[in-house]
DNA sequence: ATGTCGCCTACGAGGCGA
């Protein structure tokens, strides 16, 4: 085969938009999609629209909250939740929708939440990447998620030192703008989360293991959310969150990307827009090749 | 504008998270 499209998209509740996400998958021509805040579990996903229109779909999610998944029409291998030493947050609180047995806990017997999926599609490691949101400087869930960032690149780099050739890439929200031209204002942002420097670091760390944002490396311009409040699209104040970090090998396999701003307008979209690659898979096959002269 | 969403509990409106 030739060309592969990936893309990532923070769906916003897949109960409430799985209309328009398959619609947009199909008209873009979409292969794999990983999809965030999903906000279901399993038995209330609408899988029925994913194969009507030719799509497995592997995915994560308790209840509400979080929630990952992957669609694909190419075959999924080595599907796994979560990686290794991933923490969790919070307290266990059961309830009708999420009863005490649906809980796992981490090492330090917190609650897991449901924030990473991944399957290999063509030799290539997908994953599908929910990182926690932070809320305020100093919250605890902003220390989460440090943490569970650092984890994460811990994760990524005994997997790229064992096999270093392996075309790898981090897709999803990872709430962090790394860069100020990332946020409409940084005004705006003093002292909050998504902006600052222990985030900025954390994100950055990712190309201390040879990881890029192939993306903004193919010269994308633009946001990929906007906030529902306060006419944020219409006056065009968003932030550019959402990513796709590729490995050394997976940036060589990348033609060509895009960010679907449109997906943004219309009848109920999500408040994040598809960010999409386009892979050449004949490159890897080619490279695996003996060369001939 | 604390300005909008989506899902929860529990049946209506408030809470939570983003």
């Amino acid at each position: 085969m030739g060309g592969m499209r990936v893309a990532t998209w923070n769906v916003n509740s897949i109960r409430s938009r799985a209309a328009r996400v398959v619609d947009w998958m199909l008209r873009d021509d979409v292969d794999v999609l990983a999809m965030q805040e999903i906000k279901c579990k399993p038995e209330q996903f609408p899988l029925d629209q994913f194969h009507a229109a030719g799509y497995e779909v592997e995915l994560h999610g308790f209840s509400q909250w979080n929630g990952v998944a992957i669609a694909s029409r190419l075959p999924m291998e080595n599907v796994r939740v979560g990686f290794p030493h991933m923490p969790g947050f919070g307290v266990v609180k059961p309830t009708a929708a999420m009863p005490a047995s649906a809980f796992a806990l981490d090492e330090s017997g917190l609650p897991l939440e449901a924030r990473a999926i991944g399957a290999t599609v063509n030799g290539i490691d997908l994953w599908s990447l929910y990182v926690p949101n932070g809320r305020e400087l100093g919250d605890p869930h902003y220390d989460y998620k440090l943490n569970w960032l650092a984890r994460l690149l811990d994760s990524a780099q005994e997997t790229l030192s064992a096999t270093p050739d392996l075309p790898l890439a981090l897709m999803g929200d990872w709430n962090i703008a790394p860069l100020d031209e990332d946020v409409w204002d940084m005004g705006a942002f003093q002292g909050s989360t998504h902006v600052s420097e222990p985030e900025r670091a954390a994100f950055r760390a990712f190309e201390t293991i040879g990881m890029r944002d192939v993306v903004r490396d193919a010269g994308v311009p633009g946001y990929t959310y906007w906030d529902y409040k306060q006419l944020r699209f219409p006056r065009n104040e968003g932030m550019r969150i959402d990513f796709i970090l590729g490995s050394p090998a997976f940036a060589r396999l990348v033609t060509g990307a895009h960010i679907e701003r449109n997906e943004r307008k219309g009848d109920a979209p999500s408040d994040h827009v598809p960010v999409v690659v386009d892979l050449d898979v004949e490159t890897e096959l080619d490279d695996d090749r003996p060369m001939i002269f």
